[in-house]
DNA sequence: TTCGTCATGTAATGGGTTACATGATTAC
DNA sequence: GTAATCATGTAACCCATTACATGACGAA
């Protein structure tokens, strides 16, 4: 996940490890943001791949003393991110990874795009589906909070199934229009 | 957060490992479900720390054949869930912890509920800031997938932070009537 | 008698975290 | 000159997962 994304951001430009982990948090945010101690060693590791070159070039200010190593993609890295990209199966669908595939669909495959909305829809009502059964079959012996809990639970289920629904009719449509959000959120905040 | 899940499950019920699970992915499934190869290892530790304790009288239908474990809480098992309920500071209200934390409200201290919802408001808040000031900064750079998937994990933050609002209302006011969703879930499926 | 599901467990692995350590650069 | 923040890295650990292995029980 952390490799994708990675690799995601090289492709647009280089970027050196501070940096990245900014971009990092900004554009996969929604979902986690990842720390120094995690995103280092995946750097270099990635770059024992070599899917990544780190550029030399840095200040070289005072001799020696080298700081900000910046990182840029290899042709092997672009080669293994265009592999990630074609990924359509339930791994790209699935909650850890299916945000950065959004994040990266302007440059994925119009079928693969799809392919990935779909199944994911296709989880999300059947998790939609064992919400409203526990619901169903329990709600008499919840209490206050645990319903609560349980019906934000659906509800957030229900509206991520309405959002790929649309994303997916724009898709079909042929993506020419921007794809909203459901609710209002732009236009006023908090007003329910 | 497994143990303290478990712990809360056999407060109210002996169960064993099997069926502990099923309960865990139904109460918990907001979050995620535990897989048997963290749950069993959990279970033995926590026979060991002495928390809880296998009922061994198992059905013994043939000699020797041991199978349903049925675990119970002990004496310190619920001295340590009790400790594990007051806990109010931050790691309660963690993305890991905090719907196990609201789903034992019942059982939890008026104080320490506020307490819980109003530092996960508090962190939802900063997180709805971060978000807007993503969407304000970048917007023009994004493409259409981007955009649609910062604008709904904005909307999302919102929308918990709208709810948490409600059932901090709902404590001050004394908790009388039921805690509602924002949205109108139970009553017209799928209508936006 | 065989298949599905109930039931328990282990081993290897993975993917991250926190805490720690170090030092340069910038702003006051 | 000193504090904040930029910048990189390591080591210990944690909590989970997957894959594997085993076997009882009930139903067709």
């Amino acid at each position: 996940m952390l490799e994708f994304a990675v690799l995601g951001l090289l492709q647009e430009s280089p970027l050196h490890g501070y940096e990245l982990r900014r971009q990092l948090s900004a554009r996969f945010g929604t979902v986690r943001s990842f720390s120094f101690g995690s995103l280092y060693p995946t750097l270099n590791r990635m770059q024992s791949a070599g899917w990544i070159a780190a550029d030399d070039t840095q200040a070289a200010g005072k001799l020696g003393t080298r700081r900000k190593v910046t990182y840029r993609i290899t042709a092997e890295g672009k080669e293994r991110f265009a592999e990630l990209l074609g990924e359509g199966g339930p791994s790209a669908w699935a909650d850890e990874n299916f945000d950065v595939h959004v994040a990266f669909f302007g440059q994925t495959e119009a079928s693969t795009r799809l392919r990935i909305l779909e199944g994911r829809r296709g989880r999300m009502e059947e998790k939609r589906e064992e919400r409203e059964e526990v619901l169903r079959s329990t709600r008499s012996r919840m209490d206050d909070y645990t319903l609560a809990l349980q019906q934000r639970g659906l509800d957030s289920v229900e509206r991520e199934v309405r959002w790929l629904s649309e994303l997916i009719d724009h898709e079909r449509a042929g993506g020419a229009a921007k794809p909203r959000q459901t609710g209002s959120t732009t236009t006023g905040p908090t007003q329910q």
